[in-house]
Order: structure tokens, then C-alpha cells, then sequence
RNA sequence: GGGCGCUUAGCUCAGCUGGAAGAGCGCUUGGUUUGCAACCAAGCGGCCGUGGGUUCAAAUCCCACAGCGUCCA
């Protein structure tokens, strides 16, 4: 078992480099500084650059530095032969196992590295819009942590088994050092070259870790390994084995080498500078406010910035230790600051640098499109947003999401580069404002009812509510606790740590579910075979063909009726896929026929489930069922259609979700911020029948990925991402095209109708379209005009009526209903009158005992009426022969009645007779039982215990 | 994809250790007032989300579904 080799080029010889081990890492790196015995990124390696720029020629702040950076890079590497790659959204839409795109090598995952595909250009530079929302909560506290930036790179992907290798370390490392002290003038000395092997997603290589003025400003990965058991390369205890590619990822953080060529306090100023002094300005954040000078306060946030780059602030880290620590390394640099002091400083300051940071995340994934929601994609849009309005709410800023967002597009961005509107963003983000500002509201009453049980002295909230109401409510402890506090609750107050003991908690779930995870597919063995050539892509209105049957295999457990497998050396049945149903029809040999019961596919095979064997080698006649293929297909580009239509009405953020074509009907999810309502559907469903009309062709091209990548987006990947080298892409006029692997019409017309039946709620921020097409159209207000005429028979009114006469029918039953229960309870008035003549007293207590009709509803009133006059104590006893027989006692409470007789024990004991049982309040009782004949001896038994 | 929570009057919500459906706001009427606001009194307004189950009895307990919310992947 091998480690790696050290990295040993002459770049680093011909420039007096050495190479050493650090005394404080371990780690081997390059260095031309004779005195330095760290690799520079260690807790004793300050950053060298805070105050005075280790980048030369760089005079500009925020985006224009950003810009400038930026075009310095990529022209540099343009003239070295580099081309120009344009970025890739940020939602990682060609990929089906990351959101987000988190690195520029992500752009060229999983078809470009793994060698299926050809990449755009070789070599290429890129500069990356990247997100990572890790170390979310770092940004801000600790000088440099982002959740957005820009990763710029230059990638070669080398095939030395085809010969074709473009460059590997030498010049890549050399492209590096020349970039950084030729091109941005960086002193030599300040440079470190760490070598520290990569790994991640399968993959590993050796890695080169460049270090400027002790902050890491990019990484140099050299990937040509992959994981692999029996592999003799071992790194960080797992084994690899090369790979036939070898690929250059670098990684240059943007934002970095701004900061390092700005020197700033900290990145934030470096790339933010406006919103940063417009939020110190609004929150009154100045060095009075501290009773300190201006030059006091910059020099202690200067000195506090050197601090930052050797702690490393890293989530979940004790809070408090860290700020006693941070404090103590303070003072011995001359700053006494008092730690109320401290985090009076740090804490606005550190919300004043993440917003920037945040709006940037927000701004970058809502323009891609992405539309917030409570799960998924979406639901990391919405937990930015929510943090920004938090620390907004903290700092006490009259500004509202909009607000901020609009000066963020202003200084910090290019609307015009955005996939969505301006408008669309706004409306978006206002949505998400009114929901934060909802959830607050509901989590006030949330707590106050929590609270009830809790007495007002106590210190801390117990630990299960406040992680309830964190996960049942969106209240973080922090505001839970200040709304208590806010309710009453003075003294409480929320234990340091508590925030990482949650997450812990959370980890600990997350941990548990992905252990309990297991998932069964349809799954048989099968033989090596060719693949099953597609019929159906040739001529997607093939219904008949002659084929010979390659495999017959048993099926171990019937599906519905099929009992084998059947695979052809061709095919005509679509099998299932892209949400499309498969085939039926039959298969048919000289000696027997059967039915095909449904189609699959499996790898390169098309299955069909057949409802018999066939001998290997047969010539088979197939057929598919056409009808219903036909409506398939209605369905299949129907789903296009009104999925074009809703993009064009409700604007670019409108993304396929899901959706399923079967032969009845056909849903499409998408992506919405808002409900739809019956005029949003007749809007789409007016223009996907205009399409329908008006479109003549659907093209049908076979494109390799880069080329369809190129000519098409993003865009294209609707239904989901795909596998393989080859697209097929479905193109309906200008109104939609996706890449789609189904049967579809050639001629929308074909289609005949389109209806948008109703849609329905997914999850937040999805609206499901259910949609019917062609005869299934026709089906359906079939369908639809027969509940019609079964109601009107019922009615025996015309159908135009039917809502009129619903109308005054069910208002007629309202006010029946209610003129009954009036009706009852002068009844129950009348029955109680009557039945004081046949009353008698027991030491001044009136006694009734009656049987009487009705349920218990009516009973009760009869009861209420019978014992709610005091100056009238009364023992009422109720029998009724209703479902079972039913008992009703009551005593007029607060009188002798009430302190001489006990209602549940005269019901228990009279009970039994109609096997029944009961209970309730002593003044009030109530029960029932299975044998109305014993009610008549029931009362009886009553009469003789109260002595009538 | 998973966990948790919510759904009760026009609105906002209590009630949920099973035993007479409630409050505040709004609305109607009356009182007070020159008038309005305020105040006082009375009244109107409920398939307690839908469908099953347990029980003598379910807004309340159990199951399924729907809608909504929230946290985590």
C-alpha cells in the first residue's frame, strides 16, 4: 500500500523554493522564506496583508473589484491558451445529487469527469458563482467565511490513454506562481505551497494548498485517482487506484484575492464596502458609541481581523471559550476591553457583515429561478432570507427585505444578468417578508399558550420546548426566549451552547433516519445480452414489428398477471420512463401468443412483462396497444405544452417539479410562489391550446450534452438530470424545449384539446396541474356532464339552475335545522312544565324521574331547564330508549339537591340495567347502554334509591 | 425524502387528563350622547378540515386522507 509521492517540480527549484515540514501542521510545504518554519496557515501564522495590500494594482473596492480581479484572472489564463468558459447557474440543475453548485468542477460533474463527455473547452478558465451554506453560521463572526462567492479556475482534463494530455503539475503550478508574482506583484516570500492530498466524492489526487500572507487563496487539485477497494493508493485511510483521466481543479476564491489586494478588516469590507458602511450608518455603529476613538476602534478591529485568521471560528465551537480566549490575546496586544464590551462590538458588526453575504446567496439563487419553499431547493433560499430578517430585526433596521435586496442589486450586482425579474425577485422576497412576519405572530400566541404552565420565576425554558418550538414553529431559542421574556417570563434567560446542543440533536435524527433508509427495485438477474435497439425512436408511430426474442425469463413473484420477462433484439413498446407509462399489447410466435402487460427498462434492455414464456430464438410478431400509446403520447406533450405555457404567464422561475403521464390523465408539478386560481388555469390553458393550434412541428433532435448544453441551457434539464453523452431534446416551436427521453407527436394538432382540469398543492412554492388531453379530454367532460345529470335528476331542474337551486336548498336545510332545535327546546320547555305535576319533594328537593324521546342533545336541554332555577332544588333523573337507552342525572347545583344527592353514583347504580355505564361531574351525569327494554326497570331502581 | 405541529364563529385564537361548544375583535339591535368615538346591554353567527375506528358518550383518544406551517436532509 503506497502514500503519495512528494511534489517535487522544478518550478519551485528554479524559483529557491524549499521544501520543509511545518512545525506546527506537519504538513511538507515550499517556501523561498529561509526564516519560515510554518506552512503559513497555522493558529501562529498572522495574516500579513490587514492595512497594507499584499496585491499590487488594485485601487478599486466592492464589485468593481470584484470585476477587475475577476478579468485579470481569465485573461490571464487566455493568454495561455485558455478559453473563456461563461459561469453556470448556481442551482445546480444538471445534476441530480447537489442543489447548489459548490465548486466550479461541479459544473463538469458527474458526465465530464467521469470521461463520457466532452468538456466545453481544453484547457478552460472560469470564474464560478459558488454557494455553500456549511459554515453559514461563521459568516460575519469570523473575517472570511462566505456562504456565496466566486470560485475562478482553470481545468484541463487530461486522457493520457488516448494520448491526449494538455498539462499536468509543472505548468499548472507555474501558471499559479507566475498569476500571483508576476501578474499581482505578491512577494515571493509571502507565498507557501502546501502539500496536502484531496479527497471527496469518490475521487482523490494529490493537492496543492496555496497560501498568501497566511489566508489560503486558492487550491490546486490534481485528481487522478478514484475510490476503489482494491486499489494500492491510500489516502486518509481509504484506498484509490488511478483513473484514465487526469484532471486539473483549481480552485482561486474571488473574494479572497480582493480582500488581499484591498486589505481591508476583513473580507466583507473588501467586497461589500457599500452595504457595509450604509448598515454601520443606519445602526449608529461608530466609535462613539463605545466611548472610543476613531483610531482606537480601527485598531482594535485591525488587530481583532489578525486574530480571526489564526482562531479558527468554526461552527459549533464553544462560544464562550472562545471569546474569553479571544480576549485574553487581545489585551496582550494593548486592548483592556471588558467581554460586554467585546460582544457589544463584535455582535452587530459581525450581522452588519453577514447581510451582504446573504443577500448576495438569496439574490443569487431566487435570480436563477429558484422559488422558496418549505423543503428542498427551495427551502435554502428561504432559510437565508429568514436569517436576514433576523439579524435585521436584531439590529433594530427600518428597512424592509425589499429594502435591502434593492440595494444589494444596486451596488453589488447586474440585474440584468439575472434569469428572473427585478420585479420577480421583489415580489418573491416581499412574499417571504409577509411569512417570516406571520410566523413571528403565530409564534407569540405559540408561546404564550406553551407558557401557561410555567411559573414566571424561572431562570432557563425547559430544553424540549425550546426545541419545539424551534422545529414545530421556526422559533429560533433566541427569540423564543425574548418573547417570554417580552410575555412576563423577566428572569429567563438561554444557556450558552444551547444553539449547538440542537444542532447536535438534529445530527443525531438526520443519523438515525439515513440508517433506517432502503429502497427495493424491480429486480432480476440478467444475462449479457446486446442492447435492445428502440423502435420507437425511429419511428415513434411504429405499432407493429418482427423481432427475435434474445431472453425468456421466469419472474420469481407474478406482477399482476405477467409470469416472464421477455427481451427482444428490437422494440417498438416504450418502456417506462420520464414519468411516462409504459406499453402494453402482445407478442405473438408461430406457436403461442401473449400479452405484454407492461414494459420496463433495465440498464440497455427494454423488458417486457409478459403474460407467458417464449423460446430463445423465436421470431416474434409485436404489437402495441395504440390507443392507449396514442394517449400517452396525448399526454406526454400536453405536459410540454402547458408547462411552456406556464413559463411564458407566470414568468422564468417556472420549473418542472415532476410528472406523471399515465393513459387516464397526466400531472405536472412546477414551481410557484403563490397558489393558482381557476383564471391562472384558464390563462395557461388558453395558450397551450393556441399552441396546439398554431405550432406545426415538434422537433426531435439527438444532441451530445456539450452541444445542447451550449445551444440550449439549463433550461433543458426539466425532467430531472440526465444520464448519458446523448440528449435527446423535444423542441416545440419557440414554446418549449427540454431533453425528454418519451414517445411524443410529431404535430401538436395531433393532440386535438388541452384542459387544465384543477391544480393542487405539492408542497410549498409547487402547484400541481392535472391535465387531460385528446379522448381523454373528451373522457373527462364526459364524465363531468354525467355528475351534471345525475345531480339535476336529483334536483329535477335544468343543469344552469343547479347552483341557484344548491344555494336555496342548503340554506333552506340551515334554517330547517335550526327552526327544529328551536322547535325541541320549546318541547323540552312544554315536557318539563307537564311533568311538575307528577313531581314529589324529598326534604325540600324536587324529584323527577321520566322517561322521555330523544338523544342526549335534547335530553340535556331538558335537564338544563329542569335544575337551573335555585330557588327550585331539584334531582332530575332522564331515560330515553334511543340508541341503546340512554340515563341522564342532574342536581341543581349550589343548593340542597346538590349536597344531598350525588349524580354519578345514582347513574352507576341504575346503569347496569341497560348493561350500559357512564359518568361525569357529581352535579351532572351522563350514560348510555346496548338494552333499551331494562330502562323502565332502570328508573324504578332509581325511584326506590332516593326513597319515592 | 423524513420528523414535529396546526386546522373550532366573518377574523384572531382558547378549550383537547373524553361527559352541557367558548373569548376577544367584527356584525345587528337597543341604551347612553347634540352627533361621533368610547362605554353598557342584548342578539346574530359553528358539518369543531374530510373519512373511518374506539366508547354508553369524541372538538377532545386512535388510523387514513387533505390543506397549511415548521425544522432537518
Amino acid at each position: 500500500m503506497l502514500s503519495l509521492p512528494p511534489i517535487d517540480l522544478k518550478v519551485f527549484h528554479d524559483n529557491g523554493y524549499e521544501r520543509r515540514k511545518c512545525r506546527v501542521s506537519g504538513l511538507s510545504f515550499w517556501t523561498c522564506d529561509l526564516e519560515r518554519d510554518t506552512c503559513g496557515d497555522t493558529e501562529e501564522d498572522e495574516y500579513t496583508f490587514i492595512g497594507k495590500p499584499i496585491i499590487d494594482g488594485f485601487r478599486e473596492l466592492g464589485r468593481d473589484l470584484k470585476d477587475a480581479m475577476r478579468e485579470a484572472f481569465i485573461s490571464f489564463f487566455e493568454r495561455f491558451e485558455h478559453t473563456r468558459i461563461e459561469p453556470y447557474p448556481v442551482l445546480a440543475r444538471w445534476r441530480d445529487d447537489i442543489h447548489l453548485t459548490i465548486a466550479s468542477i461541479a459544473d463538469f460533474q458527474p458526465h465530464v469527469t467521469s470521461g463520457e463527455v466532452e468538456p466545453p473547452a481544453n484547457p478552460l478558465a472560469i470564474s464560478q458563482p459558488c454557494i455553500r451554506l456549511n459554515d453559514v453560521d461563521a459568516v460575519g463572526r469570523s473575517g472570511r467565511h462566505l456562504t456565496t462567492f466566486e470560485m475562478m479556475a482553470h481545468h484541463v482534463f487530461n486522457r493520457p490513454d488516448q494520448d491526449r494530455v494538455i498539462y499536468w503539475m509543472e505548468e499548472c503550478v507555474t501558471f499559479c506562481h507566475s498569476l500571483l508574482c508576476e501578474t499581482f506583484g505578491v512577494d515571493p516570500k509571502e507565498v507557501t505551497y502546501v502539500e496536502n492530498p484531496w479527497s471527496g466524492g469518490g475521487n482523490a489526487g494529490p493537492a496543492v494548498e496555496v497560501i498568501v500572507g497566511g489566508l489560503e487563496l486558492a487550491t490546486l487539485v490534481f485528481m487522478n485517482l478514484k475510490e476503489d477497494p482494491t486499489g494500492n493508493i491510500q489516502i486518509k485511510g481509504v484506498s484509490y487506484s488511478e483513473m484514465p483521466l487526469q484532471i486539473i481543479d483549481t480552485g482561486y476564491g474571488l473574494e479572497r484575492f480582493c480582500w488581499a489586494a484591498a486589505g481591508t478588516p476583513t473580507i466583507y469590507e473588501a467586497i461589500y464596502p457599500e452595504t457595509v458602511s450604509w448598515l454601520k450608518q443606519l445602526t449608529g455603529f461608530s466609535a462613539s458609541m463605545f466611548d472610543l476613538t476613531k483610531s482606537q476602534l480601527d485598531d482594535l478591529l485591525s488587530d481583532m481581523s489578525r486574530l480571526f485568521g489564526i482562531m479558527n471560528i468554526e461552527v459549533g465551537s464553544d462560544g464562550n471559550r472562545m471569546e474569553n480566549l479571544f480576549i485574553k490575546k487581545l489585551k496582550e496586544r494593548g486592548h483592556d476591553i471588558s467581554p460586554d464590551l467585546f460582544s457589544s462590538i463584535t455582535e452587530p458588526l459581525a450581522k452588519i457583515y453577514a447581510i451582504p453575504d446573504h443577500l448576495h446567496a438569496v439574490v443569487n439563487m431566487v435570480g436563477d429561478g429558484l422559488v422558496p419553499s418549505n423543503a428542498k431547493a427551495g427551502y435554502l433560499a428561504r432559510m437565508m432570507a429568514r436569517r436576514i430578517l433576523r439579524m435585521r430585526d436584531d439590529l433594530g433596521l427600518d428597512l424592509s427585505l425589499c429594502d435591502l435586496a434593492s440595494h444589494h442589486l444596486e451596488y453589488n450586482y447586474y440585474p440584468e444578468r439575472m434569469k428572473q425579474t427585478t420585479e420577480g425577485l421583489l415580489t418573491i422576497l416581499n412574499g417571504e417578508e409577509e411569512r417570516y412576519n406571520e410566523m413571528l405572530r403565530k409564534g407569540h400566541n405559540v408561546v404564550k399558550t406553551s407558557l401557561k404552565s410555567i411559573p414566571r420565576e424561572i431562570s432557563e425554558l425547559p430544553d424540549e420546548l425550546l426545541f419545539n418550538l424551534n422545529d414545530s414553529h421556526g422559533l429560533s431559542p433566541e427569540i423564543a426566549v425574548k418573547i417570554a421574556r417580552e410575555l412576563g417570563w423577566n428572569s429567563l434567560s438561554l444557556r450558552t451552547g444551547f444553539n449547538a446542543e440542537m444542532a447536535e440533536r438534529h445530527a443525531a435524527q438526520a443519523k438515525a433516519m439515513a440508517i433506517s433508509q432502503s429502497k427495493s427495485d424491480f429486480n432480476i438477474d440478467l444475462p449479457e445480452l446486446p442492447a435492445t435497439a428502440a423502435l420507437y425512436y425511429e419511428n415513434t408511430f411504429q405499432q407493429t414489428f418482427e423481432a427475435s426474442v434474445l431472453a425468456s425469463i421466469p419472474l420469481d413473484i407474478p406482477n399482476n398477471d405477467a409470469t416472464h420477462v421477455i427481451i427482444l433484439d428490437k422494440t417498438c413498446f416504450y418502456p417506462e420512463g420520464g414519468g411516462q407509462e409504459g406499453d402494453y399489447g402482445k407478442l405473438t410466435s408461430k406457436s403461442s401468443s401473449c400479452r405484454v402487460i407492461d414494459t420496463k427498462k433495465s440498464g440497455n434492455y427494454v423488458l417486457h412483462l409478459s403474460s407467458g414464456p417464449f423460446d430463445i430464438g423465436d421470431i416474434v410478431q409485436g404489437e402495441i396497444d395504440w390507443d392507449r400509446r396514442k394517449q400517452l403520447m396525448d399526454h406526454h406533450t400536453s405536459v410540454h405544452i402547458v408547462g411552456g405555457a406556464a413559463r411564458k404567464l407566470l414568468g422564468p422561475h417556472i420549473y418542472q417539479a415532476g410528472s406523471n403521464k399515465t393513459a387516464e390523465s397526466s400531472r405536472l408539478d412546477i414551481t410557484h410562489h403563490r397558489r393558482l386560481n381557476r383564471d391562472d388555469l384558464n390563462a395557461i390553458e388558453s395558450i397551450a391550446n393556441e399552441v396546439v393550434q398554431n405550432v406545426q412541428r415538434i422537433e426531435k433532435l439527438s444532441l451530445n450534452r456539450k452541444d445542447a448544453d451550449r445551444k440550449f441551457g439549463f433550461d433543458l434539464y426539466q425532467g430531472g438530470a440526465p444520464k448519458g453523452s446523448e440528449i435527446r431534446i423535444i423542441r416545440i416551436g419557440d414554446h418549449d424545449v427540454q431533453a425528454c427521453g418519451g414517445t411524443h407527436h410529431d404535430e401538436p394538432s395531433r393532440i386535438g384539446q388541452i384542459r387544465v382540469v384543477r391544480s393542487s398543492a405539492v408542497q410549498d412554492g409547487v402547484e400541481r396541474l392535472h391535465i387531460v388531453a385528446g379522448q381523454s379530454a373528451m373522457n373527462h367532460a364526459r364524465s363531468q356532464e354525467n355528475i351534471l345529470r345525475l345531480t339535476s335528476d336529483v334536483f329535477q331542474v335544468p343543469f344552469d339552475e343547479l347552483p341557484n337551486t344548491a344555494t336555496r336548498f342548503f340554506t333552506e336545510w340551515k334554517e330547517q335545522r335550526k327552526r327544529i332545535s328551536s322547535l325541541e327546546a320549546e318541547i323540552v320547555r312544554l315536557r318539563t312544565r307537564e311533568s311538575e305535576n307528577g313531581t314529589q319533594e324529598v326534604d325540600g328537593v324536587r324529584i323527577v324521574i321520566l322517561e322521555v324521546e330523544g338523544e342526549l342533545k335534547q335530553m340535556t336541554k331538558m335537564l338544563r331547564e329542569l335544575t337551573m332555577d335555585v330557588s327550585k332544588p331539584t334531582l332530575a333523573v332522564l331515560g330515553s330508549k334511543e340508541g341503546g337507552g340512554k340515563l341522564m342525572v342532574a342536581t341543581t347545583e349550589g343548593t340542597n339537591a346538590s349536597k344531598n344527592y350525588n349524580a354519578v353514583d345514582i347513574l352507576k347504580a341504575i346503569s347496569p340495567h341497560i348493561s350500559g355505564g357512564g359518568g361525569g361531574r357529581p352535579t351532572f351525569a351522563q350514560g348510555g347502554g346496548n338494552n333499551p327494554d331494562g330502562l323502565g326497570d332502570a328508573l324504578e331502581a332509581a325511584k326506590l334509591l332516593i326513597g319515592v
